[in-house]
DNA sequence: AATCTATATTCGACAATTCGAATATACGAC
DNA sequence: GTCGTATATTCGAATTGTCGAATATAGATT
C-alpha cells in the first residue's frame, strides 16, 4: 500500500515533468479553456497539444467536456495550483544561486577562450 | 524567464518521478541519513540507490556530508515536505476515486481469469 | 450523405531513463 | 603502502517519453 501510494506519486509528478504540460495547466488557472485556445496560446502543433493533454487526462489532473465540435479543458482539483505555487517560491529562494552558478560557468569558458 | 520557469518546475518535478526518489526524500524528514542507511531501508540495490541519490543532487534537492568513508544526506530546503504534504492532501481527497479504480481493474482481471 | 472544422490517435524515429553488473574512487585501519 | 568498507561512476540492454507526419473520429453545416 505505501508502494502504491509512492508510485502514484511519482506517476502524478511524472505528468508534470514537461514544460508544455506545466504551461498547459498554468492557462487553466482562471478557468476552461478550449483545446483550440491552449494551441494558439501556447504555439506548439496540434497532436503535440493533443499527446500531453492526453497524459494529463490520463492521470486525472485534467478533466474535459465537449461543447459542439470543441473540447474545453480544465483542472480537477486547484490543489494543483498550490503545488505550482511553492515551487515558484522555491525557485525565487534559489534563484540568485542559479544565476550565480550559471554567470561562474559562463566566466570560465570566456577565460578559456 | 517564463519558460526558464517551467523548465526549472518540470526539472524539479522529473526529478520527483520515481517511487524510490520520492522513499528517499521522505526517509530525510527527520534529518540527514547516510547512503548505507538508506539502502538498507529501502532494500535497494547499491548501484541503483547511489543512481537515484545523483539525480536528487544534480537537482539541488539533496545535500550531502562526508564523514569518515560514509556520506550523509539531507533535503537542501525543506519547502520540499510541503510539496509532499500537499500531494499527501491530493491524494487524500481523491483516494476513493483511486481505490475504486484499483478494485476495478481487479476485478476485471479476475473475471478475465 | 458530403464536407468542413476541431480534436484524438497511430506510427516511426530519436532521445532519455532505468536497471544490474562491473569497475572506480575515497577514506580508514592496519 | 595495502587491504577493507562505503559510495560513485561507467557500460550496455531494455523500457519509456517525445516529436511531427499521417490518419482517424466526432460533431456541425450544408
Amino acid at each position: 500500500m505505501q508502494d502504491a501510494l509512492r508510485q502514484f506519486k511519482a506517476d502524478f509528478f511524472q505528468a508534470l515533468a514537461h514544460p508544455t504540460r506545466i504551461a498547459i495547466i498554468e492557462q487553466l488557472r482562471d478557468g476552461e479553456v478550449s483545446a483550440g485556445t491552449l494551441i494558439e496560446r501556447l504555439g506548439i502543433e496540434q497532436a503535440n497539444a493533443s499527446q500531453h493533454l492526453s497524459v494529463l487526462r490520463a492521470k486525472n489532473i485534467l478533466v474535459n467536456r465537449r461543447a459542439g465540435n470543441q473540447v474545453y479543458y480544465s483542472v480537477r482539483d486547484p490543489l494543483i495550483f498550490e503545488v505550482l505555487d511553492i515551487m515558484r517560491r522555491y525557485f525565487n529562494t534559489h534563484l540568485s544561486e542559479v544565476l550565480a552558478t550559471l554567470k561562474a560557468i559562463d566566466k570560465a569558458e570566456k577565460r578559456r577562450g
